[in-house]
DNA sequence: GGTTGTCAGCTTGTCTGAGGAGTTGATACG
DNA sequence: CGTATCAACTCCTCAGACAAGCTGACAACC
């Protein structure tokens, strides 16, 4: 027998599949590690192991005692996985959602500390702008984005546009491999402005600021 | 010993807590499962469904024959626990990002086809405003905000505002609980406004429409 | 009748020993 | 120097044994 997994997470693909297919449904218990065996044809061990992986992923639960259980009829999805497989426009689409409307949210909330970190991030943006290496360049761009979110003292918005930034970092590295002129078009202007408008606390301002950034980087990249 | 947690559980904490600790790196192989039995006082078994988990959350990854390697440093962040745990106004704000630049590129992208499911979801929500039980009510709402954001055509946005969905729909039923006054004020008008917009390709029209809606949905949370 | 206690039979949890299969690096050879 | 071989190491799977926990049935009691 030929195997390119192992039997253990056979069986876990196999159990997916019969949850998908609504053969147990949410809340239900599965037969026992012996029944389960012998339907699959493998040892209970093996059926433990493909068990204690699918709780890994939160798909299924085992109470000493009284069984192993469904506690959610799909996998939660990984957004790692969703973005990277994603067209980058559209990520990029999404990341100026998240960033509009945390610019909006920053000129209404910002506090004195926040503007201090703009100042602080802006700078060091400026100064790798002109002579740091790519990468440095791209830590201070994304920094000052990340700034701006974090100003809008949203959890959500936070965690949302961190989840963006590996695939926005990678995006940005081919880029600029693509690109050597891309840096000097890349405006510092247009982050000073965003800044300014949120200093202002201007919240429409802000936000088409943001807007018009974003959407010039998304048209970059075309 | 008392334990509320099995075996296999611990281990496999103890693992993520020393991988988080730095004495495993990225790319780094673990011991042997013996050695780390010893190390942990546990048996063998316990070691591999300790893996086995880790595995199944996608921090760990076995090699026949080469041996057991660590390929993230943190587990994914499970946006479901995010939002769950998350303060309503903040996913709503989230939301609110999501949606009006989902409405915005529906008034650009938006095809027939996104305008039928329009047409086809808001006298769905007309008729289960006056007379179906909250569940069919709010499963209504969602269905035409979710046309709407389909009809960005943008994966990423859609995606993310599936992973919202659950997380609103169970604020809306603690909403409509305690306060059962609140499907009158729910106004359709206000959705009627939006789809028309996107019917007439007015992109800034259709977002501000979207803001007004879901600001009036957050203010009503307070 | 209704409540409580007991227990048998089920379940998962853990350990051990054995052998199979794949990988890797050292070593001998051409 | 390049290649082939191989031994040692790794994970993979199975089987058997016993511990620990849950559940429902049934008897005892109030």
């Amino acid at each position: 027998m030929i195997r390119r997994h192992p039997l253990a997470e056979q069986a876990a693909e196999e159990l997916l599949r019969r949850i998908g297919s609504g053969e147990w449904a949410l809340g239900a218990k599965l037969p026992g590690e012996t029944t389960l065996a012998a339907q699959l044809g493998v040892g209970r061990s093996t059926i433990r192991e493909a068990v204690r992986e699918l709780a890994g992923r939160r798909v299924l639960e085992s109470r000493q005692g009284a069984g192993v259980f469904v506690i959610a009829l799909q996998v939660a999805e990984d957004w790692d996985k969703v973005l990277r497989k994603a067209d980058i426009t559209d990520v990029l689409e999404g990341r100026l959602a998240i960033e509009t409307e945390g610019a909006r949210m920053a000129a209404i909330r910002r506090t004195p500390a926040d503007l201090k970190n703009f100042r602080y991030t802006l700078a060091d943006r400026q100064r790798a702008a002109v002579k740091a290496p790519d990468d440095w360049y791209i830590e201070a761009d994304l920094a000052f984005h990340r700034a701006v979110v974090t100003a809008a003292h949203n959890a959500v918005l936070t965690e949302l546009f961190d989840t963006f930034v590996p695939r926005i970092r990678r995006a940005m590295i081919d880029m600029l491999k693509l690109d050597e002129e891309h840096r000097h078009r890349h405006d510092q202007a247009a982050h000073e402005a965003i800044a300014d408008a949120i200093r202002a606390k201007d919240p429409d301002l802000a936000a088409a600021r943001s807007r018009e950034h974003l959407s010039a980087v998304r048209s970059a990249v075309n």
